[in-house]
DNA sequence: TACCTGATCATTTTT
DNA sequence: TGATCAGGTA
């Protein structure tokens, strides 16, 4: 691969010592933090890598990607990309036991909600405690407690600066204080190239994420600075980048074919969304991509939801018949999973008395409500979780249940399911009982969702199975929960191809042909004072930063009413 | 404690 | 539009 770098890149390249490199999306800050990896590693000790940090597993994919293009296979061997989590679990694997002397241990996410939902007081407090006294460590905790240790001992420091004598570091606007704190450690034995964008800043929101960040790596670094402003080697032409910097500097976009906006109408948004996704994969494929990836993003994940049900969906639009969009989501899948557990133990009823049945299930939906309420917690999750918890142990007691929710549960189950073998028939049928009373409809809506781990198929694989050998649907809960867990890991694994969803946050770092932005009638709207003041400085960069994903088209798809999106007035394009 | 009613609101989070 | 919440009532 033949790269051609421009003057500010060449000196970059040449540059010794600590690096500051900004530039905006696509204008190869990792291609050339990867070339002076090519540069260095002639010059590693045996045993020394040159390390490569990224926040996601996504983002490290990406780079990977980056490496196969421009590193030889030798080269590979010694350049270790990983993420800020990967790093210093290692690190506390290791070394951990000097921090407590005990030995360490992981707490993973899943068991780490788990035990969340059911601790009553402030759990960042609690894992905190969990860490100092037990060697229990949650995620959250990785970074500032490998900071710590590092801190602490000089040994381990200079251990990590001897394997690791250059770092990389990406997407630095985005580093909290916790990876601050380490970056600041490792730094005082390896030398750093650091790779940011302040523009794409779209994680400030959090506190622990300083929009003082780069000055605070400069005050106390000093590094050499250079600014590849907005060089743009990802879309053929500039036109997208130009409009994305527009949206972003609110400033009237200039008209470009490559992105389009499109307004909809209360009675025909969601054909239109629909017919915009399949319109522009159409113009991909006319365009020469055979196989052209889309990212479908919106605001919220709520609505990233109810755009995955309009694609799932049949419209008519101006006519024209839109047929169900095969689709994968990006979707945070507790809930949807714990919906899913209460759906199973409904196809477990033909196992059990009423009594057990019904019990099984009502503690499933507790279970729901719980995990809810850990997610976010209020007070009607509270209430509920507790109501059906109770009612679970009436039920068993032999006593009648008191909420209409549970007593609809009861009473489907007295009656019975006859299930006939064909899992996805029965799986509806199931999941039919949830839509039969008003106080169930929640639970309805969630599994609904259950089609977004593009785990449909699999479960009904397995659930047929299940029948085949036994003729019931026995141990469906389990089969469910490990299926939904595999297909979590799966989505992560796998590069992205066709139509996927997911929330602008979300396509930080990644690269599709097409990219649709969605703006929803109630939710998911792009500018609300509420938040944000005019004139919305952090939506625009996060719009910038969806619009730039795309490598060759845009569209742009919003409600009729919503303001313009940038130019105060006269900045419609023309729509399709 | 459960449910009805009307008001209010509708973001983003790596592993 | 539709979910959620507080407050009132049985």
């Amino acid at each position: 691969m033949t790269i051609n770098l421009s003057d500010v890149g060449k000196c970059a390249l040449a540059a010794d010592g600590t690096v500051l490199v900004t530039g905006g999306p696509g204008s190869g800050k990792t291609t050339l933090a990867l070339l002076k990896a090519q540069r260095l590693i002639p010059a590693l000790k045996p045993g020394q890598e040159v390390l490569f940090l990224s926040f996601s597993r996504a983002a490290v994919r990406q780079v990977l990607i980056g490496c196969k293009d421009i590193l030889t296979a030798g080269e590979r061997k010694h350049i270790a990309v990983k993420t800020y989590h990967a790093f210093c679990m290692e690190i506390l694997k290791s070394h951990g036991r000097l921090l407590n002397g005990k030995c360490p241990t992981i707490l993973f996410p899943g068991p780490e909600r788990l035990a969340k939902s059911r601790f009553d007081g402030e759990w960042s407090t609690e894992v905190q405690r969990l860490a100092s006294e037990d060697g229990l460590y949650a995620f959250s905790t990785f970074a500032g407690c490998a900071a710590a240790l590092l801190v602490r001992s000089a040994s381990v420091r200079e251990l990590i600066s001897d394997t690791y004598p250059v770092i990389i570091l990406d997407e630095f606007q985005d580093t909290d204080d916790a990876q601050w704190a380490l970056v600041k450690q490792v730094a005082r034995g390896s030398s750093l190239i650091t790779l940011a964008d302040p523009d794409q800043r779209i994680f400030d929101y959090h506190a622990d994420i300083d929009p003082e960040r780069l000055n605070q790596f400069r005050a106390r670094f000093a590094p050499q600075e250079f600014n590849f402003g907005s060089d743009n080697h990802r879309s053929p032409n500039a036109g997208i980048l130009a409009f994305a910097d527009a949206v972003m500097a609110n400033e009237v976009p200039p008209v470009t074919d490559d992105v389009k906006q499109v307004r909809t109408y209360p009675n025909n948004h969601e054909a239109t969304v629909h017919a915009a996704v399949i319109w522009l994969l159409s113009k991909l494929r006319k365009a020469g991509i055979d196989s052209p990836s889309v990212a479908v993003l919106a605001r919220s994940n709520s609505y990233v939801g109810d755009i995955s049900l309009m694609l799932g969906k049949s419209h008519t639009y101006s006519k024209q018949s839109c047929k169900p969009v095969d689709h994968h989501v990006v979707w945070d899948a507790e809930l949807t999973a714990a919906a899913a557990q209460v759906v199973a133990s409904i196809l477990e009823w033909p196992l059990n008395d009423a009594v057990a049945s019904a019990a099984s299930t009502l503690e499933a939906i507790a279970d729901f409500y719980e995990m809810k309420n850990a997610e976010h917690p209020s007070k009607s999750a509270q209430r509920d979780a507790a109501s059906y918890r109770a009612a679970a142990t009436r039920v068993r007691e032999g006593k009648e249940p008191r909420s209409n929710g549970a007593k609809a549960v009861k009473a489907a189950c007295v009656t019975g399911l006859l299930f006939r073998g064909d899992s996805v028939e029965d799986w509806l049928m199931a999941r039919g009982v949830l839509g039969s009373s008003d106080k169930l409809a929640e639970l309805f809506t969630a599994a609904r969702f259950v089609r977004l781990f593009r785990a449909t198929d699999e479960i009904g694989g397995r659930l047929s199975a299940l029948w085949a050998e036994t003729g019931t649907y026995r141990d469906a809960r389990t089969v469910v929960r490990r299926t939904l867990n595999l297909g979590r890991l799966m989505a992560i694994e796998t590069e992205p191809r066709g139509v996927v969803l997911m929330t602008l946050h979300k396509s930080k770092g990644k690269e599709f042909d097409g990219v649709v932005i969605v703006e929803g009638q109630y939710s998911g709207s792009f500018f609300n004072d509420r938040w944000e003041k005019p004139p919305f400085a952090a939506t625009r960069r996060l719009l910038r930063v969806g619009i730039t994903r795309a490598r060759h088209r845009v569209m742009i798809v919003r409600p009729n009413a919503a303001p313009p999106l940038s130019g105060a007035g006269n900045s419609e394009g023309a729509a399709a």
